[in-house]
DNA sequence: TATGAATGAGAGTTCATTCAT
DNA sequence: GATGAATGAACTCTCATTCAT
């Protein structure tokens, strides 16, 4: 009668767990999530691939477990700032602050979560894609800024900022329900009005 | 020097060009990236396996020159309207307005090209994730509407806006050249305003 | 000399070895052969895996074991009919009945030990088989019936006991030593006779 | 314009399914269809695997095409002798001598077909099994020539017949959709007739 | 002696790419 | 130039067996 199940067991096999989840995360943000392989998991955490069905019954599952790991912790983030004292703006401001230098930093893999890397030449062609949008936007603005339609700004930070604004909203929980034409319109009416918003009044950086 | 050019076989090929294409949208409409098949677009394409080759000479190529060619068309209506005589804000509306209804309405594939449909398990987990990150916000935009620091909105659609803006910014091209620690701060500090503006400005969609 | 060989002990080993088995029929009538997977019996008995091979020292021995006991088991039943004082022809029809009914109300796990089920597919073309060469006999029999020269009979059973008879020879532990050609025809002439029998001595169910 | 469907290609891909199906036979009829893996199948028939995938769907198509065409063979030859002008009785007798004959002298992989050799253990056990029933039978009948209740006969064959009529009654069609109690009992008792009937009017061989 | 986590060979299947026709 | 059959590396997942505890 041996087998004993807390002392060491337990840790090892959360200490397992924990390699291939880290691993995972590694391999999906040198390539995304295309550039998992079961087999490669298991020689980087140094583990059997049998083994790694022994703790996600399969791959998807893996993944499936990993951004669900990882957005929780940063989504934990958000909420502690949420749940603190400071004023609205203040909490908000906190909140986009953080969230974007942890991402910047590195210390967060939440570039992977909302970029799925994918092959080169693809990833590459829609950062063009993106960029040429920006573009169409940030001359928009600067034409704004010169007929003093609107202030003088960063207009391309504005821009991107106008175009992830209503890619969000496209993709986002918001639209996927089945919605009707009219509430379709609404919706984008009202980012359209935010988009404007952004552009009528952001200031320029300097002057903050 | 045979003259094998004719007008004829130029169309042809043309044709076989834009219906391989053509055929790949489908595709990755229906399943992303990862559900387009050499065989399957040949086959759809009624054209032959290996001619597929003669037009691009590798899988990645056909799928970059899917997103090159469907982002152009989508880049130049925004382009058009850029061109046009209004005021700044309008066509920065307008730009809005028809991207996002285009999208929605399935006229364009700009839906497959930003949002890459993935495992099921995979993407389930990013919704969860993107939806609790724009509830944080939108808690935060309610508790402002109350002590009246911001005027009373759509508070939902604000959140989702600002999480596309600061999230945007993240991927962007503008955030991914080496820079150093000085811009990024610049970078964040301008989405910072740019995301308090969107909650101070928005005004309900009723009263617009 | 520990003498750990308690009778508890005993009793709590033999009973280990009885729900082994009693496990691994159950999964062999659930999906056959195919199956029984170690990890699984020992779920069910709730025995650790590595005890199974205490018991059976390969799963090949496991399944050896279990065809084993339950043969010996029907066997033993049909023993105990031979072992009466009925007379033959009484035995016979005992034996033949007990059998049949008890494999039927799925008491015994014959049907599994003679008809392996296995992938659908093939398992369906394999009834498709024998089902074809009894229409065969049935309707040779019909045709009999017709011309008097066999008497009214449920073909479809007679047809299906002739089939049966002759396959049975053909895998019979009768026909595998290596004989020789003249003792092959001898048996095949056999079973001729035997089949041509049950065609012209059935008789009607309804007249029995 | 090239690639002609007709002459050479075709005969290659017609050669090469029937090399898989060859192949695939050899196999089954080694160590069943649990025998036979894809890639052994491939490097027999001197194919690469994914070839096997155009031919066949899959493994369980593979093995259900396999046993639809040796079937189908069988039972021509079957159909063939039924559709003579003999009588019925020379026709029964012709069905059953050249299933037979073929069967011993490998011309056909019937016994594959009927008789699945499995992991060689369990195979022994179940040979075990049938020999035990036959001895039973076989008992009974020599009790039954002494008591002159039974003609004198080849006890072992009619034995073998008994064991193989009834057991087939039990895997055939016939007693597969649901049935009710009563038609069970019916179906037995015909059984018991014929397995009675079997023993009652086998001569020995040696008269015939 | 019992335990069950770990192992890893091996299975079925897919698919981008090549090349004889 | 066009064709599509052939290729085989690569992938996910299974499971009998072992062995440290």
């Amino acid at each position: 009668m041996a087998y004993k199940k807390t002392p060491k067991t337990e840790a090892k096999k959360a200490n397992n767990r924990r390699r291939l989840l880290s691993v995972t995360r590694q391999l999906v943000s040198e390539g995304g999530f295309v550039n998992v392989q079961i087999s490669t998991v298991a020689q980087l955490a140094e583990i059997a691939i049998g083994t790694v069905y022994r703790y996600f019954p399969s791959k998807g599952d893996l993944l499936a477990e990993l951004v669900r790991s990882l957005s929780e912790r940063e989504v934990s983030i958000l909420r502690e700032i949420a749940a603190t004292d400071a004023i609205a703006s203040e909490k908000l401001a906190d909140c986009v602050r953080v969230f974007a230098s942890r991402s910047m930093k590195g210390r967060s893999v939440a570039y992977s979560l909302i970029a799925e890397p994918m092959e080169e030449s693809v990833a590459i062609e829609r950062l063009v894609y993106r960029r040429a949008c920006c573009e169409v936007f940030e001359q928009i603005i600067h034409e704004g800024i010169v007929t003093h339609e609107f202030p003088d700004q960063k207009a391309d930070i504005s821009a991107a900022c106008i175009v992830g604004a209503f890619m969000e909203v496209l993709i986002s929980p918001l639209s996927l329900p089945n919605r009707n034409k009219f509430e379709d319109e609404a919706l984008i009416e009202g980012v359209v009005e935010i988009c404007i918003g952004i552009a009528k009044t952001s200031k320029s950086t300097n002057e903050a």
